[in-house]
DNA sequence: TTCAGAAATACAATCGATTGTATTTAATTT
DNA sequence: AAATTAAATACAATCGATTGTATTTCTGAA
């Protein structure tokens, strides 16, 4: 008994009107009476129609869709991002379709192809660890569909951004592991391809300058912050000849790999190494001592980034054509790095 | 310099040809010659052309997308499901829509709503703790859109489901809990509204009947096991009379804030108290001890109810129409209930 | 060479909503 | 009451692809 869905067309018929009528009235036009409009919003209720989106689009030619790119959805901050994302979306009438570039260019690559094949309206994204070009977002470009970049941004210019001060939170956490006393810093960077882990570094290297440290290279051990990378990094910093007595890492995940090694090797956290980490991970609070950290809200960044966007897509906006807006980060202070 | 779409029109007029000609040759239709297809295929990418799926799905009436309900994509269960579903849709042309119930049984039926407004093609449900009716299903059944279960499944007949054994995984961690000796064994049970926790409790009561343990009534705590549920609940492991030496939680987040407030207590895990919890999250590795857990593959889950979604979806598939499917699930041993 | 039958392609309607233009109806002015 | 203007509605084309039917073209047989 699956009864077909009406359209504008038996609306119309049922009230012996036109359909154009019907579809202004639908769309409340001024051009129909407002007497009109009852008996035709009446009669849709009856006989429960619904828009069909797809005529209604393709018309327009419009999709009501965005799509988001993300490393990968099962971190914190990503899926936070996603529902601010989707929230500001579904209220302004816009679906999304989310990728996951798992951390992987030509995965990435073939994403945007699929994006763009899919016509969306606009692109939300956060690139993977190994995009160092840009030449797959040029097809977006083309074809005028705006793109806002939120979180992990790029350094080229002339394109929209919503992100956090990571200069600031770098500097903001090295500084606090300072003020209770480290000296010897050693700093987990990120890959350098990042505008993120690059000032987040910068923060680092600012927050030693300001406090007459001196800055060492060899205090700088780079990697893709993976689970695996952390434990490496541990080992590394218990190889080297100075005396370590505090970590800044540019993410939670290998900040919490390392201190699980650190622990099994008899060192105690944060007496002999303080820690503090970034991006506040639901791990973060619950590990054992727990983790200071960077706090980011990607619930908020993504509610910005999607508003940013909408805005681009909406051609009448008055907005400046690209933008970059800087939402705060804060640390949150835990025993990992208080002594 | 924004050039517009070329259409199989363009491609038509170009090759002084029809546009059905055209249609079907990218269809890879037996109607037109490889000589023809050849020229339309070389023109097609010549003109950069890519088909318009509003216009095709229109003609269609197929969307190519499937919705999806879960609670809260945060959760590692869950994501690891998306991620599943995802990488299976994507290879067979679908798009997903992805939506929060965020446990609310309103905002489920909004989302129904939605879904059935944007026409997708099926639907892929896990559903909040708080459902208790499948009124707001109702819709989708009548207009013939395929739904599947998977994880929290409903207790109604007719329909089709893709889940773990509940029962024989609430068996098996309480039967580990009684062979390291514990005999005292209270159950954080989930709301009594969700098969899931019901299985999950009958396999504890299965366990100790097995094991001539008596099952007390008063051993049983049911909650909706959020954080908060599972410190409410080890404070009343601590009130009870009785020396409880072994709990079992239906989820991982109640066991994992009681076994904090425990520890916390000075009451040693597993010494004192022995804990298995169920989904295997991130947390559950990382806490300590580690979380003994059950373990459910979400992306196993996510790509078999995919599977079974679109095989439905394909009115020519030759499957039962209703089908229920059940996956492994593995108790992990870990720590927290060894002794 | 002619013609039946198959193969290849063209024609035209359709999916459902939108929108510029034309027409009818109603209201207002003189 | 006729003329002018505004308001309400109808007509018809369009978005781009698909598909049943009709027509043309080609092939091989008589």
């Amino acid at each position: 008994m699956e009864h077909k869905k009406a359209t504008i067309h038996d609306i119309a018929k049922a009230l012996n009107i036109d359909s154009s009528t019907v579809s202004r009235a639908l769309n409340n036009s001024p051009r129909v009476t407002q007497k009109t409009k009852d008996k035709i919003l009446m009669k849709a209720n009856e006989l429960g129609y619904q828009r069909n989106h797809l005529a209604s689009n393709l018309r327009k030619s419009k999709t009501f869709t965005i799509g988001v790119i993300v490393p990968r959805i099962s971190r914190h901050f990503f899926s936070s991002a996603i529902s601010g994302i989707e929230e500001t979306a579904y209220n302004a009438g816009y679906n999304v379709i989310i990728c996951q570039s798992l951390e992987d260019l030509e995965r990435e690559k073939t994403i945007a192809e699929t994006l763009l094949a899919n016509r969306v309206d606009g692109v939300l994204i956060s690139i993977s660890m190994e995009t160092n070009n840009y030449d797959h977002l040029e097809g977006l470009k083309q074809r005028n569909i705006p793109v806002v970049f939120f979180d992990r941004h790029c350094n080229i210019t002339n394109n929209s951004n919503v992100i956090i001060d990571d200069f600031q939170a770098g500097f903001d956490a090295t500084e606090h592991l300072i003020s209770h006393g480290c000296r010897n810093i050693v700093h987990f960077a990120g890959t350098p391809n990042l505008e993120i882990y690059k000032n987040r570094f910068q923060g680092y290297k600012a927050a030693l300058s300001r406090h007459d440290i001196k800055f060492r290279e060899t205090f700088v051990l780079s990697s893709r912050l993976m689970h695996e990378d952390g434990i490496k990094n541990a080992k590394k910093v218990l190889a080297l000849p100075n005396n370590i007595d505090g970590i800044f890492s540019a993410n939670d995940v290998a900040a919490i790999s390392a201190m699980q090694y650190l622990k099994a090797q008899g060192i105690s956290i944060p007496e002999d190494i303080a820690i503090v980490g970034f991006s506040n991970e639901t791990i973060s609070s619950v590990i054992e001592p727990p983790l200071s950290t960077i706090n980011q809200s990607g619930f908020e960044i993504g509610k910005t980034a999607t508003n940013l966007l909408l805005s681009k897509i909406d051609r009448t906006s008055t907005r400046p054509v690209y933008e970059t807006i800087i939402l705060k980060a804060n640390l949150i202070e835990r025993k990992s790095s208080l002594r």
